[in-house]
DNA sequence: CCATTCCTGGCGC
DNA sequence: GCGCCAGGAATGG
């Protein structure tokens, strides 16, 4: 989508998220007469996570781009993009999913990534495959199906994305 | 092909 | 400030 369609749709989704403003909230009683609790969870984005979830929105269905580019457009590194993506609370709505590693590996997925998985060698554990290692692979099976289901194309091993990233990014803030 | 190493920028603590 | 992290590039087997 085109870059103001893509802030709109972002504020949107904040506001959603945030139905009540805290200040209105804690001018409201409970049924006890009690002042409600402030939410708890506050969907709060920093400035650099609105560009890099802006620029995401920008990316077609059925295409995909890498860290690298995007911190390209951003002018910051692909490391400080994966930590947005990480704590992206919109996923897929603010398609993470489409961002791959240089190479065409899938990277992570909803906070999972394959660095965290440990191998046991211990004798009794060698075929086990720890608990982390089964979430991993759980997420980014998700993923790599989202980007299949918006028409991704997979090497046969199903590891690594085929085809040209996107890079028309438009950073408007 | 995989492992190691160093570099990176933003952020939570 | 320090240390973590959904990355990258260079290097060496």
């Amino acid at each position: 989508m085109d870059p103001q369609t893509a802030t709109q749709t972002l504020a949107a989704l904040i506001s959603n998220s945030n139905p009540q403003s805290n200040s209105t909230r804690a001018n409201q009683l409970d049924s006890a007469n009690q002042p409600l609790p402030v939410a708890t969870r506050r969907i709060s984005l920093t400035p650099f996570d609105k560009r890099v979830y802006t620029l995401l929105l920008q990316i077609p269905p059925g295409s995909f781009t890498t860290y690298s580019l995007l911190s390209k457009s951003l002018n910051s590194s692909p490391r400080a993009v994966g930590n947005s993506c990480r704590r992206n609370p919109f996923a897929p709505t603010v398609p993470c999913h489409r961002v791959v590693a240089t190479g065409g590996s899938l990277g992570g997925f909803k906070g999972e990534h394959l660095s965290k998985i440990v191998k046991k060698t211990t004798a009794s554990s060698d075929k086990e495959i720890s608990r982390t290692t089964k979430k991993t692979l759980f997420t980014l099976d998700q993923k790599r199906n989202l980007l299949k289901k918006e028409g991704v194309r997979f090497d046969p091993t199903g590891q690594k994305v085929l085809g040209t990233p996107y890079a028309g990014f438009q950073c408007t803030i």
